[in-house]
DNA sequence: AAGGGTGATAGCATCGCTGCTATGCCCTGG
DNA sequence: CCAGGGCATAGCAGCGATGCTATCACCCTT
């Protein structure tokens, strides 16, 4: 068999993966600001959110500072506290490729 | 001011935030069961998607299993590895209620 | 029967996120 | 000027996720 797998391996070498925390920033930063949003829409203070949440208001301040990738746990507690929804997906970019 | 916070606080008291890690479990086992899915699709085996992802086998073992909740940079790098792409999101569920 | 490939699991060290306290700064109202 | 509220930041302890090595059980092929 030995699969094309080589290949793949091989022109990917230096693409992508191979960079750890590339732009685990980015992500960080969209979902603070996202939280930051719908926090103020709610007319909520991030003291009053984070008794909401079940913490304190400096560790509201950090996720909204959007310097660190917060947890799945984390997200859900504030979407919950929030009247918001948490979505978590993985899609396929190329469903219609590899069929060979 | 002293908005109707309160009572939102009350309303809440025992409903949903004071569980802290009550479905989190779901999650981690939806995502575990879609990393699995792309990762057969491709023709990977686990020791495969360890390598492109830049892990070992016995890692990607543990996310597939579902019993613990993955980190957004994992994900994110699983994602890559599997030509996938990882979508977070936070979805207001009361954009037409509180419009006060 | 022996070997190879695959996937689970355990045990450990390390790292990052989280919760907390304690500040400091800015702004607004008294 | 002096609170007081709101937000940011630092520092620390604790915990969960991750990476790793080493097994183990299975299946399949030879």
């Amino acid at each position: 068999m030995t699969t094309n797998w080589t290949d793949i391996k091989a022109s990917r070498a230096d693409s992508d993966e191979r960079r750890h925390g590339y732009e685990h920033a980015g992500r960080a930063i969209r979902l603070a600001f996202e939280i930051k949003e719908l926090r103020e829409r709610k007319g909520l203070s991030q003291r009053q959110l984070a008794e909401l949440v079940g913490t304190t208001q400096s560790a509201i301040a950090r996720l909204e500072g959007g310097r660190i990738s917060p947890s799945l746990p984390t997200l859900d507690r504030i979407a919950n506290a929030l009247d918001a929804e948490l979505t978590v997906t993985l899609t396929d970019t190329q469903q219609l490729l590899g069929a060979r």
